[in-house]
RNA sequence: GGCCCCGUAGUUCAAUGGAUAGAAUAGAAGUUUCCUAAACUUUUGAUAUGGGUUCGAUUCCCGUCGGGGCUACCA
C-alpha cells in the first residue's frame, strides 16, 4: 500500500506540477482514526513544489490519484493532511491472499546472515534474578524475530564461572558448610552456592568491623580480613590449577547448572551453545599478548598490560593485571574473536547485557579495532534498561532481589487464584491445569517485561502482582483461546469445514471487520521493524491492537450462529487467521498459547 | 568533578518533526436468556521548567530543576 500509493504521488508530482520528489519529500502515514480514510499524504512538505496552498495541494492530488489509481476509492483533505480511503476489493483481496499464506509476514528460513545473540551470562555464584529475566526473554524474543524475517540465529550465553565471586562461595561453603550439598539441604542448587556467597559476606563484614576497630581504614579492612585472602589465595591455587581446588570448583559449578537449566527450563529458553569464561579467559590472553606486541598496548613499570584510549576521549584500561591473571575485560576479548572463529560465516553478534555496561562494551569495541581484527565492527551491544524496583534498584546486600524462580511461581499461583475466581477450569485434570496456570503466568510475566521498549528503564512493585486484564499477555491469550473456541464450536456441527477454501466473495465488509483486516495488513511491516530495532515491544503493543480490534469485531458480529453462508464464511476465515497471526506473533515473544483458559 | 541515559494522565507504558498527545490500570456509569465478561461500550484525567530552530516540537539544540547509571589491577 505504501509503495503503490508512494508511486502514485511521485507520479501525480511530475505530472501535476511537473517537479520529481525528492527523498524525504514524500511522507506517508497510517490515517489517524478519528479521520476517514487508510493512509495520509502529509502534504505541506509539497507546498513548496505545487506552490498552492496546503488544501488546494491536497485536493489537486486525492483528485488525481482516485482517478488514476486503482484501488484508492476516496479521498478527503483536513488542513494538510490528505487521508485515502483503499477500496473494499483490495483488502478482501489482500485477505484473500494473506489467508492461504501459511508464512504470512514471514521471510523463509536462512534467506538473510548469520547472527550470533548472546544472552543469559549469568555469574555462577547466585540464583537468577528479575533483571536476570528481562535479559534472557529479550534475548530469546529478539533470536526468534531475527529468525522471523529469515536470519540463521545462534543463541549463545558466557558463562562466568571463573573468578573471584566463586571463589567466594567455595570459601565460605568450605568453612561453614559442614558438607551440605542440595540433596542433603533440600536447596535448589543455585541457590544453595548463593547462601554461601551471603554468608561470605556477612563474615568479611564482620571482620572488617573488627580491623576497623583496630585502627584500620574502610579501605585497607576490605583487603586484609581473613576471609578475602583466602578467597584471593584459593584464585590463585585455580589459576594454578590445584587438584582439590579444581574439584571443589567444578562439583559447586556443577549444583549452579543444575540449578540454572531448571529455571532456563521454566522461563522457556534455551541456547545453541554455551562458552565457558574458564576456557575463554586464556585466548583473551594470548590476544592481549599478541596485542602488546604489536605495539596496540603498553606494559606498565609493575607488569600490568594497559590500553591508552586517551585519544579516544576515554581513559586508560587495564587488560592484564601485574601477576598476569585475567580480567572481566580479558576474556571478553578472548570470548569476541573465538566466537568468529567457531562460525567463519557469521555476519556479526548481539550482545544483550544491561545498559550499566555501555561503556564496558564501548572499550571492548576499540580494543578488538585496535587489535585489527577486522570483525570489530560487526558486534552490537543490545543495550536494555534495568527493571527499577519502587525502592530503586535491587541489592543483594538489602535483600531486595527479586528472585527468578519465586517470581515465576507467583505468577502462576495467581493465574490459578483468578481460574478459581471465575470458576474456569474445573473439569480439567490437576497435571494439565497446572501446566495451563504455568503458562498463563509466565505470558503475564514476559508480556510485561517485553511490552515495553527495551532501551528504557521499568519500573516493577513486587507488592502489585502483575495484572491479567487489559494489556497484558493473558488477555491476549484469552482472545486467541476465544479464536479457538469458536471453531471447534464450528467444527463440531461442520466436520471438515476448511475455513481457507470457504467462499465468501459476496460478503461486504463491516467497519469492525475491514479493521480487523487493516490491522493485520501491517503484521510484515511490523515484524521487519521489530527486527531492524530489535525491539520486541513493537510485536507485544501489535498483538494486543490485533486481539482488542478482534474482541470489538466479536462483541457485535455473530459467527457461528450467522445464517448468511457467505458472511459466516468470511468470518470463520477472519477467526482462524487471526488467532494464527496472534500465535505466531506471541511465539516470538516466548509466550505459548493454551487451547482453553 | 567528568561522561552517558531518562522526566508524558493518580499509576504503568505508547507516539519515523505532523492532525484533537494514544493504551492499560485505578475512579464514575453501563453490557451476560446470544460462539467463554481474563471481554465489550461510555466517561474523568498528562508532555518537569525557561529559551531557541521550524509552516509545525513530547520528539531536534541550549539553560535550569529532578531521577538513574558509568567513571576498579570487581564481574
Amino acid at each position: 500500500m505504501h509503495a503503490l500509493v508512494g508511486d502514485a504521488v511521485r507520479k501525480a508530482c511530475s505530472e501535476l506540477f511537473s517537479v520529481e520528489l525528492a527523498e524525504g519529500q514524500l511522507q506517508l502515514q497510517k490515517t489517524r482514526k478519528e479521520f476517514e480514510g487508510d493512509i495520509t499524504v502529509v502534504v505541506f512538505p509539497l507546498t513548496k513544489l505545487s506552490k498552492l496552498s496546503p488544501e488546494a495541494t491536497g485536493e489537486a492530488l486525492g483528485k488525481f490519484l482516485t482517478e488514476q489509481v486503482a484501488h484508492v476509492s476516496k479521498f478527503n483533505v483536513v488542513k494538510g493532511f490528505l487521508n485515502l480511503s483503499m477500496s473494499a476489493e483490495f483488502w478482501k483481496g489482500f485477505f484473500a491472499a494473506a489467508l492461504k499464506q501459511d508464512d504470512f509476514g514471514f521471510a523463509s528460513p536462512n534467506s538473510a546472515p548469520h547472527v550470533m545473540v548472546e544472552y543469559s551470562s549469568p555469574n555462577t555464584n547466585k540464583p537468577l534474578h528479575l533483571g536476570h529475566l528481562r535479559n534472557n526473554f529479550l534475548g530469546y524474543s529478539v533470536s526468534e524475530i531475527l529468525k522471523a524475517v529469515g536470519h540463521r540465529v545462534t543463541k549463545v550465553q558466557i558463562i562466568n564461572d571463573r573468578g573471584i565471586h566463586i571463589c567466594k562461595s567455595m570459601v565460605a561453603w568450605k568453612n561453614y558448610g559442614n558438607g551440605e550439598t542440595p540433596e542433603s539441604s533440600g536447596l535448589k542448587g543455585d541457590k544453595l552456592v548463593g547462601k554461601y556467597y551471603v554468608e561470605f559476606d556477612k563474615a568479611h563484614k564482620a571482620q572488617m568491623k573488627a580491623l576497623i576497630k583496630q585502627g584500620m581504614t574502610e579501605e585497607q579492612a576490605a583487603q586484609q580480613t581473613a576471609i578475602m585472602q583466602e578467597a584471593q589465595e584459593m584464585l590463585r591455587l585455580w589459576e594454578a590449577r590445584d587438584e582439590a581446588t579444581i574439584e571443589l570448583w567444578t562439583k559447586m559449578n556443577g549444583w549452579v547448572y543444575d540449578g540454572f537449566a531448571s529455571t532456563y527450563k521454566s522461563m522457556g529458553v534455551d541456547f545453541d551453545k554455551l562458552y565457558y569464561e574458564s576456557n575463554t579467559y586464556i585466548n583473551g590472553k594470548e590476544e592481549v599478548e599478541k596485542g602488546l606486541a604489536a605495539g596496540a598496548f603498553f606494559q606498565k613499570e609493575d607488569g600490568s598490560i594497559w590500553i591508552d584510549l586517551t585519544d579516544e576521549g576515554l581513559d586508560q584500561k587495564a587488560l592484564l593485571r601485574k601477576d598476569g591473571t585475567a580480567m572481566y575485560i580479558t576474556q571478553d576479548i578472548g570470548t569476541a574473536i573465538l566466537r568468529f572463529r567457531d562460525f567463519p560465516d557469521l555476519a556479526y553478534q548481539i550482545y544483550t547485557v544491561g545498559n550499566e555496561q555501555e561503556y564496558h562494551f564501548k572499550v571492548l569495541f576499540m580494543i578488538l579495532k585496535k587489535l585489527g581484527f577486522e570483525k570489530a565492527d560487526q558486534c552490537y551491544h543490545l543495550s536494555y534498561g534495568m527493571v527499577e524496583l519502587p525502592e530503586g534498584k535491587m541489592k543483594s546486600r538489602e535483600g531486595t532481589v527479586v528472585d527468578a524462580d519465586d517470581l515465576m511461581e507467583e505468577m502462576a499461583t495467581v493465574a490459578q487464584e483468578v481460574s478459581a475466581e471465575q470458576g474456569k477450569l474445573e473439569g480439567l485434570p490437576e497435571a494439565e491445569r497446572n501446566q495451563l496456570f504455568h503458562i498463563i503466568g509466565t505470558a503475564a510475566l514476559k508480556y510485561f517485561l517485553l511490552r515495553v521498549d527495551p532501551k528504557k528503564n521499568m519500573l516493577f512493585d513486587p507488592k502489585e502482582s502483575i495484572d491479567f486484564n487489559g494489556n497484558t499477555g493473558p488477555s491476549v491469550q484469552y482472545t486467541y483461546v476465544r479464536t479457538q473456541a469458536i471453531q471447534r464450536r464450528y467444527a463440531e456441527a461442520h466436520p471438515g469445514f476448511n475455513p481457507k477454501e470457504a467462499n465468501s466473495e459476496g460478503h461486504t465488509l463491516s467497519t469492525a471487520e475491514s479493521e480487523v483486516v487493516a490491522k493485520m495488513y501491517e503484521w510484515p511491516a511490523v515484524l521487519r521493524m521489530a527486527a531492524t530495532t530489535y525491539n520486541p515491544a513493537d510485536i507485544a503493543h501489535y498483538s494486543y491492537d490485533l486481539a482488542k480490534l478482534y474482541n470489538a469485531f466479536y462483541q457485535d458480529h455473530q459467527i457461528v450462529k450467522e445464517t448468511d453462508e457467505q458472511a459466516r464464511n468470511f468470518r470463520l476465515a477472519l477467526t482462524y487467521k487471526t488467532g494464527v497471526v496472534i500465535r505466531e506473533a506471541m511465539r516470538l515473544l516466548g509466550i505459548s498459547m493454551p487451547d482453553r483458559m
